[in-house]
RNA sequence: UGGGGCGUGGCCAAGCGGUAAGGCGCGGGACUUUGGAUCCCGUAUUCGAAGGUUCGAAUCCUUCCGCCCCAG
């Protein structure tokens, strides 16, 4: 590969901080970047995990350990713009949002890359564990899921477009997880045993509740929580506190003894429908928001389908519905299909597309 | 002080003669750069109290205590 000058993102974590050192190893122009996306002023150290003042102190350090420049960039009105009102909406509508894959395409691969554009970068990397190929045949550059099984983050990538992937540079993607740590240790960047970050990266104390109800023009909501037959069995505090799926929390006991589950969510009614497991099984969704990486299929196309991070991809028939549509379904009924959540579809490590689950 | 019903772990609750289900909650763990997600493990030597019947009772009988409903 040849020299070019590269700004990378910096979090303070190990993942960026080793795709930082590794590139600059490889001889290019390295500028670290971090983002500022809250306000510090207020003193409020504990507001997240990812960007905290620790964190940007973190990246510094790293830079210079590996001799690099770093910058401090303040993203805070487009974080609230992109990342965070998108994601109070989306609870308040009722879906379960995914933060990171907002702040990955509409921020760091969109903010952040026109800023480095602005330093005279070439490309934009990230500690991502994923991969980039560019498909000869086609021309097209492929998302690939990360080396490590265990890391993948390929799952919150899935919204980059061509333009996005043409300059996305994700250095760690082709290593494990434990190598990663040995570089960082071999190269005695200061957060080599820094614990993986979790959670997300802008709600204190895992607060999230409270961080959208202070958020939400009318406060929360009251409503109630209503069987699959529409019989009330009790009330609630807010439809932001539920999510498909979801057992803990709900303060039902049922009468049958089988544990419930939040089976879905109405908004427009505040209500809650709650019933057994069997009935979170489901083998039909539609997304929108479809972005195809590789090539849009004219008819249907076998893939295997992951509808959650984590979740182990499931055999399906994908088949677009145009206008950046998608059907799935799946052989086998999955659970908790999840409106607000992203779909991305797998052609073994290949990252077909992907969508947002209506 | 007529009639009827009920008292099982913090809560809900099954069991109705054979040696205490389950759910909620709570505690612990696993997993994890979305989800107070999911998953796993633990959580009553004891069934309001005291006697009795029985090889054996939370389950049957007696008495007492405490609730609830109907009627007065």
């Amino acid at each position: 590969m040849s020299r070019m000058r590269i700004v990378v993102a910096m979090s303070g974590g190990v993942d960026s901080s080793v795709a930082a050192a590794l590139l600059r190893d490889e001889g290019h122009d390295v500028i670290g970047v971090s983002m500022q996306l809250y306000d510090q002023s207020e003193g409020q150290t504990s507001f997240g995990s990812c960007c905290s003042i620790d964190d940007l102190h973190d990246a510094r350090r790293v830079a210079a350990a590996i001799d690099i420049p770093h910058y401090i960039v303040n993203f805070e009105r487009q974080f609230d713009e992109q990342v965070v009102s998108n994601f109070v909406r989306e609870y308040a509508a009722g879906r379960t949002p995914l933060p990171c894959a907002h702040c990955n395409s509409d921020l760091k691969f969109a903010t952040l890359a026109d800023r480095a554009l602005g330093f005279g970068a070439a490309a934009v990397a990230t500690g991502h564990y994923a991969r980039v190929d560019c498909d000869a045949a086609s021309g097209r550059y492929l998302l690939k899921r990360g080396i490590d099984p265990a890391k993948d983050q390929s799952y919150f990538l899935f919204s980059l477009t061509q333009d996005q992937l043409a300059v996305a540079r994700f250095p760690v993607g082709g290593r494990p997880k434990d190598a990663v740590r040995d570089y960082a240790r071999a190269r005695r960047l200061p957060v080599a045993d820094k614990p993986d970050s979790q959670e997300i990266c802008f709600i204190p104390d895992n607060d999230y509740r409270s961080f959208v109800e202070k958020q939400l023009p009318g406060g929360p909501g009251d409503g109630t929580f209503v069987d699959e037959r529409g019989r009330v069995l009790g009330t609630h505090e807010g439809i932001h506190r539920f999510t498909v799926g979801q057992r803990k929390g709900l303060r039902l006991a049922s009468s049958t003894g089988t544990p419930m589950y939040v089976l879905a969510l109405r908004p427009a009614e505040q209500q809650v429908v709650v019933g057994p497991r069997t009935s979170l099984e489901q083998t039909r969704l539609t997304a929108s928001g479809v972005n195809w990486i590789a090539v849009e299929p004219a008819g249907s196309v076998q893939a295997h389908v992951q509808i959650r991070h984590r979740h182990q991809p499931a055999a399906a028939t994908v088949r677009s519905l145009g206008d950046a549509r998608a059907e799935v379904v799946f052989d086998v009924p999955q659970i908790a299909i999840t409106p607000g959540q992203a779909v991305v579809f797998y052609d073994g490590d290949v990252v077909v597309g992907g969508g947002w689950i209506d």
